[in-house]
DNA sequence: ACGATACGAGACGGGCCCGTATCGTAAGTA
DNA sequence: TACTTACGATACGGGCCCGTCTCGTATCGT
């Protein structure tokens, strides 16, 4: 994977006028490059310091203070450097539509740099609540909004039960998908595990004919 | 809540002979507790240095360091001290100990302390391997287990679909409950949660008319 | 009583980091 | 060409931390 070209980086301070010589759209990427990279080879968010990311990116640390006023703001342009726009829903049946998603976590979780970028978050939200807002605006709200919509159609369609709350059953989608790809580094994220989830969520996990079922 | 006796802590170094004066034990858990305590305020793993933990424990660093030999030794035992037995399993209806599973992550992740460990033991799966491997033998293994075995007799009692992998069947649990407790500061766990969850996995979210039902 | 060990406190040398400033040089605009 | 800004490198004072060691004191076994 080479560097994307991301737009300009740096939003905290404007390159003022276009006079003298301008930013390098190099070192931009190469430090969020670095970023990455360090947190995929599992460097820790605490272990992360401005002195080590310019080291690493070759270069000088008064270029990157002056994109960035400090490692949060940094931190804030890498989440949205990872952010990929969700892929478009077919909108036929909602089991297809739930499996898109779900593969997308997927990927996502096998995608080392992007498990590390969540993982690292996660161990965040209490100390820096202003990060990890950022974070779940950006990657977490889209996908689970996309999500809510294809429950909600459902629902009208009658391909989803109208009695349980949208975003338990979110979650009831989500959640096994999330929990595997956070609590193991080589998670255990198999082809057709989305299939699995959603056909088991829709279905249900008690037998046909069990007395207990719903279903006469 | 004050501080738990909670048995020898210093696995590292043995206190040797019995001459002289013995260690506190109030200081053992003084410093235990302490580290619960700086994690349960917001205080990351890696803000966490043993210098910051003698002095916010009113100890002296040798006292510390006597114990255990480094801040990963002492992580490992802070673990062990917020390990908790499981409740007994009823065993009568597969549907009721799940529930009681359930709710045990459920207050753990409504405990401040023991989900603030959670989360900043993920963070570190893939820079304190050991560490992760530790809090997973001592804390995520214990439960799964006793989830597997109840599915397992479920399948042989016919309570739960036996053609679905048993570890899929946790996750699909586990996962709503796991992830709402991760991803949230103030988790939304509420009261009638692990029921919610519990039934839904168990009957399915397709309604029950539905033409793409399996059930005729 | 006496020797042994633990205690809290803190000094110690060495290391990494912070954010700023200053080099000489490079690459643009006017 | 003159001016302006960015570049990599590096020095700076100040801070926190590491792990060890040394105080003077406390609390045990013998």
């Amino acid at each position: 994977m080479k560097a994307e070209p991301m737009a300009a980086a740096g939003a905290g301070l404007p390159a003022t006028t276009g006079r003298g010589r301008p930013r390098s759209a190099a070192a931009d990427s190469s430090i969020v490059e670095t970023v990455l990279r360090l947190l995929e080879e599992g460097t820790t968010l605490g272990e992360l310091s401005m002195e080590r990311i310019a080291r690493s990116a070759g270069v000088g640390k008064a270029t990157v203070y002056r994109r960035w006023a400090n490692k949060d703001a940094l931190l804030i342009d890498v989440m949205r450097a990872i952010d990929e726009p969700l892929p478009p829903l077919a909108g036929t049946s909602v089991r297809e539509d739930l499996v898109v998603l779900l593969e997308v976590i997927r990927h996502r979780g096998l995608a080392k740099r992007s498990s590390a970028v969540m993982r690292n978050v996660i161990g965040v939200i209490q100390s820096s609540p202003q990060l990890w807002r950022q974070y779940h605006d950006t990657v977490i709200r889209t996908r689970r909004e996309a999500m809510y919509a294809v429950l909600r159609r459902g629902m009208r369609t009658g391909e989803i039960r109208d009695d349980i709350d949208v975003r338990l059953l979110v979650d009831l989608f989500a959640g096994p998908m999330l929990s595997r790809a956070l609590l193991y580094e080589r998670a255990p994220l198999e082809d057709g595990l989305s299939e699995q989830i959603v056909d088991a969520v829709l279905e249900g996990v008690r037998p046909s004919g069990h007395p207990a079922s719903r279903r006469p």
